[in-house]
DNA sequence: AGCTTGTGTCAAACCGGTTTGATGATGGAG
DNA sequence: CTCCATCATCAAACCGGTTTGACACAAGCT
């Protein structure tokens, strides 16, 4: 392969004169910037990673902590993924998957050698042991999802507290009184799964609010429970008037319920949800919800770590992204 | 941070010393040993992953090409992805993810740069650019799935053929003689999308040979459109006993084409399929199918790749995986 | 005793970039 | 007609590891 050397010696400069024609940082001229891009094009030069790497103490890769959490829904995580390393490489960076278990030591594995210029949390909760490895490095990180008493990373979500008081506002608005919330299993909240916690405490006290009635189903990691209980939920509840799912695997599951019971939608039962547009699509999901993609959250994120390794100094976002409710037709006035 | 002098200064060694003991590639006493391993713990020393990958010309990184399809399945990849980067991490490798539209681009990117150790391209298609471009590169690479006249890098896929095969022949030993066959979608095949042809043309041939009806219904990429034409399907062909699905999506939508005409599996319609056991827990398919795990194809690419990576004169190796049916019960004798 | 072999360590070169200080040439301001 | 700033370039040092050749010393063999 072609080193600098060789581009240098084939056009007859030094090699700082290639690097400095490379880089722009000072001038030079006409002549010579031409006959060294002849030199590139002819030994087909590309710099070589680990040397820029060492010698600028930056390697151009952002790292991609992706929480290990078996509950965890894939479609979404694959579409984060996506989108993070496809915003990335806009910004001229690669992204390095990081998925051990223990997150915090993946952490520190890639930000002590110097092989990540930043680090990407996805999945952030309540109380996360990867936001301590983060405050230790010397390299900045993002969080995706809120830890508490943080106040010196970059943060960013979806509003689900905002979100949830929507929905029900939604429904309100359209006159149910009594509806079911049908959520995430118990162990996701145990497991401090922040936009879980948002989302229910947002819904649970814009219906006490609004004097709403609402029942809450949490859903079960096993599949066949899961419809099992949220169709034991439908039955014990007939007067209920709407349905709030917030559980991806509950609502591919509404149809099926939903048919067992001759029930259509919004007819008999109006349904609202959250979920991303793209998804909606792969599984015929005809129903009103706030879209909850992955694309803005992620792309956001990314030009948060850039700017902040950027700048080291720059002040401390917390930013909450503003749901948009896609109305579907789900959700009937009464 | 503490770099290999550092250590060397604080246990009064040179920076060599250091270095072999490290790598262990020259005797070093044991006294020294333990004093280096002091001073590496004192100083929380971790070697600077740009320092190395210039002196050896190995980063330690795999590239992971993934492809860019829309109407990719993203469960699957998702399980991919994760089964890469943990097999990689267990072989002292991280996973450096290259997603750009022009997956051929964005390997000769990562390899003429020397970022990467080595290229994994996941769903090879029967006529697939990207193989020319790894052939290219100085780096070796491993396909998860078959290139048309490739004989020189290492393949592996799950033996789609020989699944399409033993479904068949599994249908007929129940003694259905008249089937529907669902499929992907015609873009997939347009597409060269390997697995798709592999399943088909032995499904196909194998009812032939058999002297079984089948009839061939192509999903389409709508999921809307792939719904109702399913459904069509069912109701054009009511003396098929039988239903062979080869695509995620319908599956998910069979539950509810079923209930919508009363037909219950297996006493009504057997059906058979091809997923990962993972994959229909999330979804409740208790069909009778191929496991179609992207474990063991992702785990084995990896060790492919790190053996070659060791050694590139190792003979070249074409795995395909042996499907293994896992019995639900959902395909009844007739 | 002399020679070989193996052990343990060090100094120096090298990997391929970037950055800095120095230097000569050119041109505009005073 | 100086003087100084700017332009264009080069040599050398540096980033932080690895690798190689050399050397000192001890043990084993004849």
């Amino acid at each position: 392969m072609a080193t600098i050397g060789d581009v240098a010696q084939y056009a007859g400069v030094s090699r700082s004169t290639v690097s400095h024609a490379l880089s722009g940082k000072r001038p030079i001229s006409l002549a010579t910037r031409e006959r060294i891009n002849e030199a590139i094009a002819a030994l087909n030069f590309t710099p070589n990673a680990g040397a820029k790497a060492l010698a600028t103490s930056k390697s151009s890769i952002m790292g991609l902590i992706v929480p290990f959490t078996p509950e965890e829904f894939a479609p979404a995580t694959m579409q984060y993924v996506l989108v993070v390393s496809e915003t990335a490489r806009s910004l001229g960076y690669d992204v390095l998957m990081v998925t051990e278990v223990d997150g915090a030591r993946g952490i520190t594995r890639v930000t002590d050698s110097n092989l990540v210029d930043g680090v990407l949390l996805l999945d952030v909760k309540r109380h996360d042991d990867r936001v301590a490895s983060v405050l230790e490095a010397r390299q900045p990180g993002v969080l995706v999802g809120f830890a508490e008493g943080n106040d010196s990373l970059d943060s960013i979500d979806l509003d689900f507290g905002a979100a949830g008081k929507m929905l029900v506002q939604h429904l309100f608005d359209n006159g149910h009184r009594t509806i079911i919330f049908i959520t995430f299993p118990q162990e996701l909240f145990a497991q401090d799964v922040g936009f879980a916690w948002r989302f229910r405490d947002a819904a649970v006290s814009a219906a006490d609010e609004l004097q709403m009635s609402i029942v809450i189903v949490y859903g079960d990691t096993d599949p066949a429970t899961r419809y099992k209980v949220v169709g034991e939920a439908l039955d014990l509840n007939p007067t209920a008037t709407a349905l709030l799912v917030h559980n991806e695997g509950a609502l591919v599951d509404l149809p099926m319920l939903l048919a067992e019971r001759q029930l259509s939608v919004p007819q008999d039962l109006s349904v609202v949800s959250v979920f991303p547009d793209q998804f909606g699509g792969m599984f015929s999901l005809p129903y009103t919800a706030i879209e909850a993609s992955p694309r803005p959250v992620a792309a956001r994120a990314v030009h948060l770590l850039a700017a902040r390794i950027a700048d080291s100094d720059r002040p401390v976002v917390s930013e909450l992204l503003e749901p948009v409710l896609i109305d579907r037709g789900s959700s009937r006035a009464i």
